[in-house]
DNA sequence: ATGCAAATGAGAATACTTTTGCAATAAGAA
DNA sequence: TTCTTATTGCAAAAGTATTCTCATTTGCAT
């Protein structure tokens, strides 16, 4: 693994946002400082963090994957998605009686909570 | 709207099956009774479904929207995947302290939840 | 400072999912 | 029944997201 102005880059926008983050959304960002970083290299780059572990994808409801750090990921917790700037957050704390929601027969092995709404950036 | 066979069958599998489809079981599912029916046709039906307000979409995390009645639609509800044959349920009721996940200055207006594991036909 | 393999840029190519054009078919009103 | 036109089947096309090819660049071990 070579440590490269892009890989540098895009690690830092991971650590920089602190929310998941879709790969058009970190192209877009990665340019701003490496004026013309390609997009296959963001998703290039984005497989081997997966591969190696650093980052987790993120399935958001309707649309594609987001991607966030393992560490970040690591840590059991939801995500907010804001109606108006399309972006997500993560969110902190669970509830606890999610399962009074299985049916008879269905075993739960994991789940996923999503609030949606206005964030504090659009009002 | 004309009553053709193809919406009629279309009609009949939402009813009978009672979770969310996707276009292709859908499909699928209407081939076995109307052997020759077109996904094209499917996704016409889909898309006229939807303006007539019949049927409303269900965004799925990392997958392409399901579709479901809109009468099912209506009573606020949440849904199960099952992580062997991909199909997902539908489940009753709810929780009601998301409100504890929400940072400040974050508005919420709506929220979804997911259960992951195994389905009643998958064991 | 040098050499080699990993990584990049550019754009073509894939892989899906969804939509469209068009001639043929078939609801359903008259 | 007949007529009008919404709907269908089929195939081509479009729309997106993602991956690949290949010549060139560049990290970094030596």
């Amino acid at each position: 693994m070579r440590q490269t102005k892009q890989r540098t880059e895009i690690e830092r926008i991971f650590r920089d946002a602190g929310r998941p983050l879709g790969p058009s959304e970190i192209h877009q960002e990665a340019r701003k400082t490496l004026n013309n970083i390609n997009l296959a290299t963001v998703y290039r780059t984005l497989n081997r963090m997966l591969e190696e572990g650093v980052i987790a994808a993120v399935g958001v409801p309707g649309e594609p994957d987001r991607y966030e750090l393992q560490q970040v990921a690591a840590h059991h917790h939801h995500h907010f998605r804001c109606n108006k700037c399309q972006s997500v957050y993560d969110l902190k704390g669970c509830v606890d009686n999610l399962k009074v929601l299985l049916p008879k027969k269905f075993r739960m092995t994991s789940h996923d909570i999503w609030l949606y709404g206005i964030c504090k950036n659009c009002h």
